[in-house]
DNA sequence: GCTTTAAAAAGTAATAT
DNA sequence: ATATTACTTTAAAAAGC
């Protein structure tokens, strides 16, 4: 894993390069950059000549923007080197971390970064760009990989589903069961075996409540069992990041409540 | 229309003395007693009976947790300014004492598919990878609601008992409304 | 937003036996 | 492997950072 996200983190960097998008470099008013005095004096003191204001005014309000829009684009090119970053260490693909910068940018466009660090906001818009594009990483994975604490990320993540109207249903251990079972070397089979096993678990609503990845950790062991691709369930647990007493209960109640026989 | 049960499970209140206290002498005098300064500038103080604790400050201002009635809470405020007063006698003993906060648990009688009731119902989050309960945040009254997969179901929010009831029931009628029940 | 208090719900986690 | 203990979420007040 490691040589392919460095080279995909080098690609970025490279492309950014390219298109000259300032990412550290602080931007004073050095080099070409002309103050326009905020009294109505030249550079020398002296007034400016009253048939000559109307343009003085003109030009302070161009650099007015000018300097803001600059600020928003070095946010911007910040924001997208954290996404990238983050994006590239949790091996997701461009899609979702382009559904991400979408996220992120409404959020510009909307003013929802006021009181909020940039790096909270590239992380939520993650979070919610993995969910929407079904590979999802938890809470806890997307605060590893930012330098966000999974509480702000949560907690930014609620505020931009609600202020930008994003509306995602709870995560399905379905959309867990792809990255798990290829984690562990687990056929195909297996998989649809433990999409079965979920489909029915939540039909008999045993998923109320559960954690999507505990659900999705005791289907894939279940199933690996039942098709002879044996994991243990150190092995399932930590590749789906709970423990085995969580893979046991899940297991129990999966097994009890629907109708498969005791196959431990 | 649809009784429900509902059990208080915790009371928060509020309460002004009229006078300024001392809090290092307070800490002093009395036993159960947990004061740092640095890391809160209230005074925590545990009243065996009423079991609840309180919180002192130096403005006068006390806020009282635990309590499972109205009546405990308000005894506990009043046990607990009384022992003010054996330190400084000049605590007035007329005070105003108001409810902020009930914690009332409850059950619908009936298992909920939060997933279902996430999708249909107005205002919920959920997010069982984090909390197994769906919380439902209600206008009318407005309380706040955390529904589980066991149909039991915890109400916070309400300055009152009857709002606490009515919330619960609320919700289960609009659970009603909405099949999900 | 945080700090502190209390309490319930049910799941999950860490540690003890 | 099971039994504790502890933390997640919700609300609200207090004074101050």
């Amino acid at each position: 894993m490691g040589p392919e996200w460095r080279a995909f983190d080098h690609e970025q960097r490279d492309k950014r390069t390219r298109v000259g998008a300032p990412i550290t470099y602080t931007i004073h008013d050095k080099g070409l950059s002309t103050m326009i005095d905020w009294r109505n004096k030249d550079i020398y003191g002296r007034d400016i000549p009253a048939r000559n204001r109307a343009q003085w005014y003109r030009l302070r309000k161009w650099q007015r923007k000018i300097r803001i829009s600059g600020a928003t684009e070095r946010n911007l090119a910040f924001a997208l080197s954290e996404l990238d970053r983050d994006s590239s260490r949790l091996g997701l693909p461009r899609s979702v971390r382009e559904a991400a910068s979408v996220v992120y940018r409404s959020a510009v466009e909307n003013k929802l970064i006021r009181g909020r660090s940039i790096e909270g906001v590239v992380a939520a818009s993650l979070y919610a760009a993995c969910r929407r594009c079904k590979v999802p990483r938890t809470l806890d994975e997307i605060a590893e990989v930012s330098r966000v604490s999974k509480k702000e990320v949560g907690r930014t993540y609620r505020f931009l589903t609600r202020e930008l109207n994003i509306k995602l249903p709870p995560t399905s251990p379905v959309d867990y069961v792809p990255r798990f079972a290829s984690e562990l070397g687990l056929s195909g089979e297996v998989q649809s075996r433990s999409i079965e096993i979920i489909e029915k678990a939540m039909e008999k609503g045993l998923t109320s409540g559960r954690g999507p990845t505990g659900v999705a950790a005791a289907a894939l062991y279940i199933a690996s069992v039942l098709l002879g691709e044996r994991k243990t369930q150190r092995d399932v647990a930590d590749v789906a990041g709970v423990t085995e007493v969580t893979i046991r209960n899940r297991y129990k109640e999966l097994t009890e409540q629907l109708e498969m026989g005791v196959t431990l | 229309m649809t009784d429900v049960d509902i059990k208080i499970e915790n009371i928060v209140a509020s309460a002004s003395i009229g006078k300024d206290i001392v809090l290092t002498d307070v800490a002093e005098a009395l036993e159960g007693v947990d004061f740092n300064r640095e890391q809160f500038p209230g005074l925590v103080f545990k009243l065996q009976d009423p079991k609840t604790a309180a919180l002192i400050f130096s403005s006068g201002k006390l806020v009282c947790t635990g309590a499972k009635s109205i009546d405990d809470s308000k005894l506990a405020i009043k046990k607990t300014v009384d022992l003010m007063r054996t330190i400084d006698t000049e605590i007035p003993h007329e005070f105003d004492i108001k409810i902020q906060n009930i914690v009332a648990s409850a059950n619908l009688q009936s298992t909920l598919n939060l997933e279902a009731v996430a999708l249909e119902l107005e205002n919920t989050e959920y997010e069982p990878e984090q909390f197994p309960g769906l919380v439902y945040r209600l206008s009318d009254p407005k309380v706040v609601l955390l529904l589980f997969g066991s149909g039991k179901v915890v109400c916070t929010g309400a300055k009152t008992k009857k709002d606490a009831k009515l919330g619960v029931e609320n919700a289960k009628a609009r659970l009603g409304e909405l099949d999900l029940i």
